[in-house]
DNA sequence: ACATATCCATACACACATGAATGTAAAAAA
DNA sequence: TTTTTTACATTCATGTGTGTATGGATATGT
């Protein structure tokens, strides 16, 4: 066929990344050949080794489209708590908010469960760093928490931090296995606000 | 070659599975071949599609050979505790302490990180399946220490249950991605102890 | 002791995915 | 306008895995 214009060529690659999440998701990374990835978007695999190496390359840049780390959420939001544990709150509010669309929910749903490592991709390397900055954030909001006397005496704020941390992430895993069962942010908030009052340090015994 | 004794076979079976942890281990699933699993047995694809119909088949033995629900681990323990959370206690330890044995968390590690969905295996309803089992058990628990007056007052037994499950699950998974980084028995129980005490009703204020 | 079923190796046919090579018409540069 | 890239489609060569069919030697039942 004939040349496109950038602004056509560029839609084209969003349009084969799109196909590539569908189908993706639908049958899991290895099962899936660059052609049926092609003729899911009305294209060739021609198409596909023009803008991409190979399937590495597209799948990597199927998640560079999605990625956004724990704390640029909430410096996004831009509304600066008094609490720290009120920010803490508020990153998981985004975070939870975030995996309800449906672009978010199908990728990490291909990351954790529809991909095992292949060419130079290792998604167990990339879940590992995304929860490292996940927990570097806690980690500092509830040292902060601990330093102001929020936290319930004998609390340390290491094992809170590792609490919440591990919270967030069975949730996300559990959930992840059957998004369409309940709303994440629904239920993740009850069990978030839960744990927060636990951890709180009684109003009536100030520090 | 010739005929071998029964004994000869069942070795040879076990072999193969043995095998074939290892390389999906190392791997992943779809990236192994049979003819890969046979090789590093020392046998050839002749052996697996004797004792196997097929892959899918292969990976159902071999998780056949480690899987055991929750509940079991505890009624085998033997010991039944008077406090439902002393219970739990108890149910954690021992799955931890499994995990840190090398079969275990080889196959486990395969299950969550190293396999997509093939044939008619999908590792994800396995997935939901042991979970759906460790819960039903922990929402029995807490709805004893609920009734029993244990749990902290205003806490929902459902909450409960649901917190320590997300933890179970999170330290799991976070754990599985690098095992050797740390122990999951010692950390684990720290965290479960850290949030059964949050969880319990105070002392002072019996029921 | 004989027949037979077992346990495994070897060989074959088939499908399918990859990556590179080539073709091509239009957009962009000159 | 002419030339050169661009943005794909098409074709080809190669490798690799699967499932099955076949063979062969021996353990096992009778």
């Amino acid at each position: 066929m004939a040349r496109r214009t950038k602004a056509e060529a560029e839609a084209t690659r969003e349009a084969l990344l799109d196909a590539a999440e569908e189908v993706f998701f639908d049958n899991g990374v290895a099962r899936t050949s660059l052609e049926q990835i092609a003729r899911h978007a009305g294209l060739t695999r021609g198409a596909v080794y023009w803008h991409f190496k190979n399937k590495a390359d597209l799948f990597r840049a199927m998640l560079d489209r999605v990625r956004m780390p724990f704390e640029e959420l909430v410096a996004e939001a831009g509304v600066s708590h008094d609490s720290p544990l009120e920010t803490v709150r508020l990153g998981f509010q985004l975070s939870l908010l975030r995996l309800e669309q449906p672009r978010h929910r199908r990728v990490l749903a291909i990351l954790i469960h529809r991909c095992e490592f292949f060419g130079d991709i290792d998604p167990c390397a990339i879940q590992t760093e995304m929860a490292g900055e996940c927990l570097d954030a806690l980690s500092g909001y509830f040292a902060d928490a601990h330093r102001l006397g929020l936290l319930k005496e004998g609390l340390d704020p290491r094992v809170a931090t590792r609490l919440v941390q591990a919270i967030l992430s069975g949730i996300f895993h559990d959930w992840l296995r059957d998004p369409d069962a309940y709303s994440i942010h629904e239920r993740g908030m009850a069990l978030v606000d839960a744990q927060l009052a636990l951890m709180r340090r009684d109003e009536a015994a100030p520090a």
